[in-house]
DNA sequence: GGATTTCTGTGCGCCGGGTTACGGAACAAG
DNA sequence: CTTGTTCCGTAACCCGGCGCACAGAAATCC
């Protein structure tokens, strides 16, 4: 590992590191996740954890009518693996990355030598487990009572805080994969945000230009499972172990510059965002 | 304890002690639950673990606008109590009662330090965690994708699975409650269910009579949720540490004799069953 | 046993989201 | 530049579930 892979480092394996697991470093290996790439299969053996940095993975369950749902997500906060310490190799779900980038890479059998053998890593990776507990649960209640608008806007929203701009790549049709509705729905209400002036729709890729307004439409969800992974993960009230830098960290980034051929079209959204 | 409160013993509980944790049997207290009883308020301090045995608690989420839903339940299969070795004492949903009966209560301490000297504890707990994860991110996608009807069926088995006998005491009301959906949505679906002859409707009671028909009516959740429990707390690959009775058992019970009042009620429920 | 409360059955209008279908715009390959 | 593909916008229709309203039946309480 170079030192520019710690510009964007994974903060949960910061804490980990920094609660006395320096053995993880020499184990670890970058690897660059594309759209798409699936980490684990439903059912299927899960030999690597991993820890996210640039990327977003997300754990996706699926019907068997073909019909899919994304349960949680992990960015640089957390880590994809949980299994392996949890006493099954194996979960019901897929691991799939919502937003490429790049995670940094584990063999499974070092992160559970690790978990066995040193309390504070356990700690440290039950309470993230928690966190996710948590996340999940919010889904559910989600899934029930939230309309599709408010969804897609705790969506997004859920993205950017794991982002380092305020643009996606994605499709409307992806989208619609992970909240489980029709592609026209995701359309439809994306059209909308867009009239109102809160993102900009491209081809494959969205752009947020006021990310206020867009944390008024979201459901309570998206605040509910933000101010749980802070309190989880970075406790006031201080356990016996010493944790590393903050673990959510709420970015609110400028409009990137347009490298070149989307020099005009990003131009627009400037524009806009001002 | 007296020997009879073992008749209905809790499964996970038994596992524990087989893993040679007999140091929780003095730290057992007998409790009796009745039907809405709280066991832990979301986001106030857990204190004490309870086994189920005859009763069923459901985990509920309660949204800012007072919309409940029921994201797990735990009867005599498991544990009331996870984030006690999670490293958070509290969580951001409620445990209610679902159906009264009885439960044996642990202080937290007592189950935490356990937790923390046995390694086939440990396992066995974290084992479970896993499977109330599945159980969870099912609910989620279930929310989602399925119908009334097929939730109100699968509720119901999943009810069923726990009990000694086949008749539920709960008002259609709750089951709403539990669904995230309304009472009448509710009562519509029943009164389908009993005049395609699978169940009976009282006053605050449901009796199943045709158990495997309901089955036939479920969304594939309830088969997915069994088969992640059988496979996750009844292995066939045997791990370290070796394991009490099965944990999931599937209860097929004959219909009780009516005791008293309601023998006339009871009377017409076999006859149909038969 | 009469009154009150609790619970269930039912009906109607409404709406969000699913289903289906099509047209057009952006991008990639040649 | 042309062609083909991918992705987005839109529209007509249908259906499940919600909101509301009410009536009747079972339990409960004097």
């Amino acid at each position: 590992m170079r030192d520019s892979d710690y510009s964007h480092p994974n903060h949960l394996l910061a804490a980990l590191m920094a609660a006395g697991s320096e053995r993880l470093l020499s184990g670890l290996e970058m690897v660059s996740l594309k759209f798409g790439d699936v980490l684990y299969e439903s059912e299927s053996k899960i030999r690597y954890a991993f820890f996210p940095t640039t990327s977003i993975v997300s754990m996706v369950y699926m019907m068997e009518d073909g019909a899919t749902d994304e349960i949680a997500a992990v960015g640089n906060e957390g880590i994809i693996g949980v299994p392996l310490f949890m006493g099954s190799e194996t979960t019901p779900s897929r691991a799939v990355v919502r937003c490429a980038g790049s995670a940094l890479r584990l063999k499974g059998t070092v992160l559970l030598d690790e978990f066995q053998q040193s309390m504070a890593v356990q700690q440290l990776l039950l309470r993230y487990t928690q966190s996710l507990f948590a996340q999940i649960s919010q889904t559910a209640a989600c899934n029930r009572h939230h309309s599709v608008h408010q969804q897609l806007c705790r969506w997004l929203l859920s993205s950017l805080d794991r982002l380092p701009s305020n643009e996606l790549k994605i499709t409307h049709e992806s989208i619609a994969g992970m909240l489980g509705v029709r592609r026209e729905s995701v359309s439809k209400e994306a059209a909308e945000l867009q009239t109102a002036g809160l993102i900009l729709n491209g081809r494959g890729r969205i752009t947020v230009v006021d990310r206020r307004r867009l944390e008024t439409r979201a459901c309570e969800c998206y605040r509910g499972i933000k101010r749980e992974f802070g309190r989880l993960l970075n406790p006031a009230p201080a356990p016996a172990y010493t944790m590393g830098p903050p673990v959510m960290v709420t970015r609110h980034v400028p409009i990137p510059r347009a490298p070149q051929a989307q020099a005009q079209w990003s131009a627009i959204a400037s524009s806009i965002a001002s």
